[in-house]
DNA sequence: CGCTGGATTCGA
DNA sequence: CGAATCCAGCGC
C-alpha cells in the first residue's frame, strides 16, 4: 500500500462543527465513518480516515464509563458535544472518544481503526490502542475540543455501506453486551477485528 | 489504605 | 493463553 502524503493545513477539508456531536451518539457513531481525524503533534501533521467507531450512550449504558456516574474520569464525558474522551486501559493503552449529546449527557464514539493518511513509519491504525500512538493521541488531549487544533476531525468522503455488530469488550455488561452498537465501514480491511460472525478459523466449507 | 479489574496488545 | 502495567473506583 503506498503511504499518503501528509496533507497541509491549508488542504484540509472543513471541521466538523460542535452540533455534528449534539445528538445520541448512536447516531453520531455511523457518520463518524469516512471522516477524518487530524492531529497536530509536535508541530507535525498526523491523519486517519475513522473506519470503526462504536457508540456508549449514557448512564443506563452498563458498558459506557457513566455507568456509575460521575467520577473523576468521567467528568469529560458530562463536557459539551464536539469535545475529546481520553482514558487509560490495561495500563498501558489510551483510548480516543468524541463527547457526544447536549452537556450534561454523557454519551461518546470510541474510535476504533482508522486507515492511517499521515503517520510514522509503520504505525498501525487497526484498533483503539494502537490508533492513538500512531497519531499522538494522550491524556493530555482529554477535554479538548475537537473542532480546532491540535486535535480536529473533518469532513471526509462518505461510506457506502456500513456494517453493524455488537461491541467489543463489553461482555460484563449484561443486556447490553449485545446492543448493535459498534459500527464499520465494510469496504475497509483496516478494522480492530473481523465481524463476529466471520470470527473462526474452523469454518467449513 | 489496600484490592480488583479493565472499551487492549503482543508474544509464547 | 497469559503477561504487561497503572490507576479509577470501591470497600474497609
Amino acid at each position: 500500500m503506498p503511504i499518503t502524503t501528509p496533507p497541509s493545513p491549508s488542504a484540509l477539508p472543513p471541521v466538523l462543527p460542535a452540533s455534528f456531536y449534539g445528538r445520541p451518539a448512536d447516531e453520531v457513531a455511523p457518520a463518524l465513518l469516512g471522516q477524518l481525524l487530524v492531529v497536530r503533534h509536535d508541530g507535525e501533521l498526523r491523519a486517519g480516515r475513522i473506519v470503526e467507531t462504536e457508540a456508549y450512550l449514557c448512564e443506563a449504558d452498563l458498558a459506557c464509563h457513566a455507568a456509575r456516574g460521575r467520577t473523576r474520569r468521567t467528568s469529560t464525558l458530562y463536557g459539551p458535544p464536539g469535545t475529546a474522551y481520553v482514558y487509560l486501559v490495561y495500563g498501558m493503552h489510551e483510548l480516543f472518544n468524541a463527547v457526544c449529546q447536549p452537556e450534561g449527557e454523557p454519551h461518546a464514539v470510541l474510535v476504533r481503526a482508522v486507515e492511517l493518511l499521515a503517520a510514522p513509519e509503520g504505525a498501525r491504525g487497526d484498533g483503539p490502542g494502537r490508533l492513538t500512538r500512531a497519531l499522538g493521541i494522550s491524556r493530555a488531549d482529554d477535554a479538548r475540543s475537537l473542532t480546532r487544533p491540535p486535535l480536529s476531525i473533518h469532513a471526509g468522503a462518505p461510506v457506502a455501506d456500513v456494517r453493524v455488530t455488537r461491541r467489543v469488550g463489553v461482555g460484563y455488561a449484561g443486556v447490553w453486551a449485545d446492543a448493535p452498537l459498534r459500527f464499520l465501514d465494510s469496504a475497509s480491511g483496516a478494522v480492530s477485528r473481523p465481524p463476529a460472525h466471520a470470527i473462526g478459523s474452523g469454518r467449513r466449507a
